[in-house]
DNA sequence: AGCACGCCGACT
DNA sequence: GTCGGCGTGCTC
């Protein structure tokens, strides 16, 4: 008997472990370890992935599988060992793992419905059903019937079918050719009756070539002949159809003129040279690729996957948030044509379902795309490259919480290929660890067109304050754009993210407006006059006196993208502005419209937070504004002076990148803090070195490993408690040499009327960490249901809310 | 997660 | 005496 071992899609600690189901005779020499299978659970049917085959089984009463989903494996061995694998790291379940490297198509949908029991017949039911003999169990509910119908699954008059759906629809079309030879047809166009004109035309097709495939669409129009004409041809034996899956191409009315290889700099030649010999060696190694904005790192990418590819192997390229980036498709689709494959957020499901195929069938040897396309199941990888390797979108904040430069090296020492990590400002974690050489460092000084950095103007509002400006432009900034405008030259406002723009205050008596559910103030939205918690959703209007002294002085401060829009118009009544935020992007494809329009120079100004700060790159922006480079200065995160170097550094990187040079105007009011400083200097190495120092001081990465366990409960004093026991036990668990910090409240304490605590582990070797935290995570989430509690452990984490 | 089984309060 | 509340425990 053969059995296999199956990892059920039911999300719970007790049943994230294996099940052994027989296999079927028919499906005997079929089902293999990676495939997706239906199996009975309990009373149900649900989704599984088949582990392992193997010969008995300790469990005595097996049930049997009861279909395989797919022809061939959807994980291979390496995918299946490296969900086990991430399984372990990031303490998710099995099948959160297994879920997490394919594309949410294959994820199971259930549903059920209600059959009447054949040999039971009875009238009264059949009027419940509206005279069909099955209704879905969501009708049944929807009007009410449950509690009779369940009446009548007791008595086994009606049974209960479980479904377990696909929700991967593969697009077929349907093709003719034929089978008869030349003469065959021929003879059957003289027998044709003479009023068959069309069939006639249809068969000489074939008689013009007899291997002639071609989809039913394209034959109709090519011989005008109707669907009739065709169907009566089938019937007769002549033609036969056949269905074909096509894939959905989200590029398909676009058009890529192909490039070839560029000359390299002497630069570029020498930090390509390891790479490449990495890749002929066919053995791993780390690089991180330093190079300033625009010192051609995606030329070296390029050249690198052709070696790749020229040894028939393939290649994985991470990019942040891809659909931000329509410029690097290109690049890529440019040079690797049909080759390359594209995965991000902004496809639909089904397109993205038809992109891992052609990786999965090897039709495609690149692929481009956010972070989880680090699982293309590819199986002769020669290189895996990130782009901007500091981004923190490669962390996933859900479970498996990844973060895809950790599977990238595991699956680079794997296939024995060399991984390169590229920035222009690289994360301290990886400087380091290419100053220890752990990884090798490959640096790019030079800018491609020798342009030079454009120059940075750090202003302090403080000042502008104390001379009676009260704008939120400064005289700078002010006098710059008005310059843009006159010589008809483009700005890029920068303003920083949504949270941190519009609250409410009370001028009397400093009251905020909050949200009732979490410990986080309102954020106040203008196009419906709302104010809205960010967290929990809730909506209230905008009070027109303040709830705790009456006063009619409540009005909203902070800035928002809205207000800035208002206050140009005020400043610069000529100036056209488009503005990019979360209102204004929703739409699919808003994002490249509005994009576009400003590149063919249609307004002066681009107004946005976050999202404007890549991949634009337009010739005519020499002006570059960030209103308040502080305002993420300030969050509760080790990496907050990271991150706003980072992206002080990125956003000033938009201007001058062509001919014209480019200035950048940085609006503060901590001019003095390193990270401004530094970035308004554009010198990373200096940035790094002092911030090495306060890692150091604060026991934080890269001299500590962190991990952050928070703890949520309705009930204040529980969540605290709870807490504690759990750092107790951590502090028995572990060494001394690890910093174990708790319980503290979570920077927002509460979510949705949650308390949260915390407890922060800082560690650099613990060989038990993993095995404390699964006991914690196995001892609470069982209490979860029970008790309300519920726990998250984060290994490695990139928030620290 | 679902679903069944099982043991206590308000109703035909 | 029954219907139905949701606590507990299992699913190969």
């Amino acid at each position: 008997m053969r059995i296999a071992s199956v990892i059920v899609d039911v999300q719970t600690i007790q049943t994230n472990r294996t099940y052994d189901y027989v296999i079927p005779d028919k499906w005997l020499s079929h089902i293999q370890p990676g495939m997706r299978v239906i199996v009975p659970f309990g009373p149900r049917k649900i989704q599984g992935f088949v582990i392992q085959i193997k010969q008995d089984s300790e469990v005595k009463k097996l049930k049997e599988i009861v279909k395989p989903l797919d022809l061939v494996p959807v994980l291979n061995d390496e995918l299946l060992s490296l969900g086990e694998w991430l399984t372990e790291k990031t303490l998710c379940f099995h099948m959160s793992a297994f879920q997490a490297m394919l594309p949410t198509a294959m994820k199971a949908k259930y549903d059920k419905k209600l059959r009447i029991v054949q040999d039971r017949e009875d009238q009264y039911f059949y009027h419940l059903f509206g005279k069909r003999e099955e209704i879905m169990w969501e009708h049944a509910e929807e009007k009410g019937l449950l509690p009779q119908l369940q009446k009548a699954v007791k008595s086994e008059h009606i049974e209960v079918i479980y479904l377990v759906k696909n929700r991967a629809n593969k697009k077929m079309v349907q093709m003719i050719r034929t089978e008869r030879s030349k003469s065959e047809l021929g003879t059957a166009i003289e027998k044709l009756p003479s009023n068959a004109y069309r069939q006639k035309k249809v068969l000489e097709q074939f008689l013009l070539d007899s291997e002639l495939r071609i989809s039913r669409k394209a034959l109709m129009e090519k011989t005008s002949a109707s669907q009739a004409a065709i169907e009566s041809l089938i019937k007769k034996k002549l033609l036969v159809i056949e269905k074909e899956e096509i894939y959905r191409d989200p590029y398909e009315d676009r058009h890529f003129k192909t490039t070839k290889a560029l000359p390299l700099t002497e630069e570029q030649q020498s930090v390509i040279k390891p790479i490449i010999e990495k890749i002929t060696d066919h053995v791993h190694e780390t690089f991180l690729l330093y190079g300033v904005t625009g010192s051609g790192k995606t030329e070296i990418y390029l050249q690198s996957i052709e070696q790749v590819l020229a040894m028939n192997k393939e290649a994985i390229v991470l990019v942040p948030e891809i659909s931000l980036t329509p410029q690097m498709v290109q690049r890529f689709k440019e040079r690797f044509g049909k080759l390359v494959a594209v995965l991000h957020s902004g496809l639909s499901i089904g397109e993205k379902y038809d992109e891992w195929r052609k990786i999965q069938r090897k039709e495609a040897k690149v692929v481009v795309g956010a972070r989880s396309a680090i699982f293309a199941p590819f199986e002769n990888l020669g290189i895996i490259i990130i782009d901007e390797e500091h981004e923190t979108s490669y962390k996933q904040e859900e479970n498996p919480r990844y973060h895809a430069r950790d599977i990238a090296i595991y699956r680079g020492k794997n296939h024995r290929c060399p991984v390169v990590l590229g920035s222009a400002t690289p994360s301290l974690e990886s400087f380091a660890r290419a100053k220890k050489q752990v990884y090798q460092l490959l640096t790019l000084k030079k800018r491609m067109n020798n342009q030079d950095l454009p120059s940075v103007a750090i202003v302090d509002m403080r000042e502008e304050m104390r001379a009676g400006n009260r704008s939120m432009f400064s005289r700078e900034l002010a006098k710059q754009l008005e310059l843009r405008l006159e010589r008809k030259e483009q700005t890029v406002l920068f303003l920083n993210r949504r949270g941190h723009s519009s609250f409410i205050m009370c001028r009397d008596c400093g009251y905020v407006l909050q949200c009732p559910h979490c410990d986080i103030s309102l954020t106040y939205h203008r196009y419906n006059n709302q104010m809205k918690c960010h967290y929990c959703g809730y909506e209230t209007v905008v009070p027109s006196q303040c709830p705790e002294c009456e006063s009619k002085h409540i009005r909203y401060f902070g800035t928002g993208t809205q207000k800035v829009e208002e206050e140009i118009a005020k400043l610069f009544p000529t100036a056209k502005t488009i503005r990019m935020d979360v209102d204004t992007t929703g739409k699919k494809g808003a994002h490249e419209t509005l994009l576009r329009r400003f590149q063919e120079e249609k307004a002066d100004i681009l107004l946005g937070t976050q999202m404007i700060a890549k991949g634009l790159d337009f010739p005519n922006i020499t002006l570059v504004g960030v209103l308040s480079a502080d305002t993420m200065l300030h969050l509760p995160d080790f990496r907050a002076s990271e991150k706003t170097f980072q992206l002080l550094t990125q956003v000033s990187g938009r201007a001058g990148r062509h001919d014209l040079k480019g200035e950048v105007v940085i609006q503060t009011y901590t001019p003095e803090h390193y990270s401004i400083k530094l970035a308004g200097e554009q010198d990373f190495e200096r940035f790094y070195e002092q911030e090495m120092l306060m890692r150091k001081i604060g026991a934080y990465p890269p001299f500590y490993f962190i991990a952050l366990l928070t703890i949520t409960h309705e009930n204040l004093m529980k969540a605290v408690s709870i807490t504690e026991k759990i750092t107790a036990y951590m502090r028995r668990q572990l060494s001394k040499q690890a910093i174990i910090l708790g319980p503290s409240a979570s920077p927002i304490p509460r979510i949705n009327n949650r308390y949260r605590y915390q407890c922060l582990i800082k560690y650099k070797k613990e060989e038990k960490l993993i095995p404390a935290l699964q006991k914690v995570r196995n001892h609470y989430q069982k209490q979860s249901t029970t008790e309300g509690v519920t726990i998250s452990i984060d290994v490695n984490p990139y928030m620290m809310m």
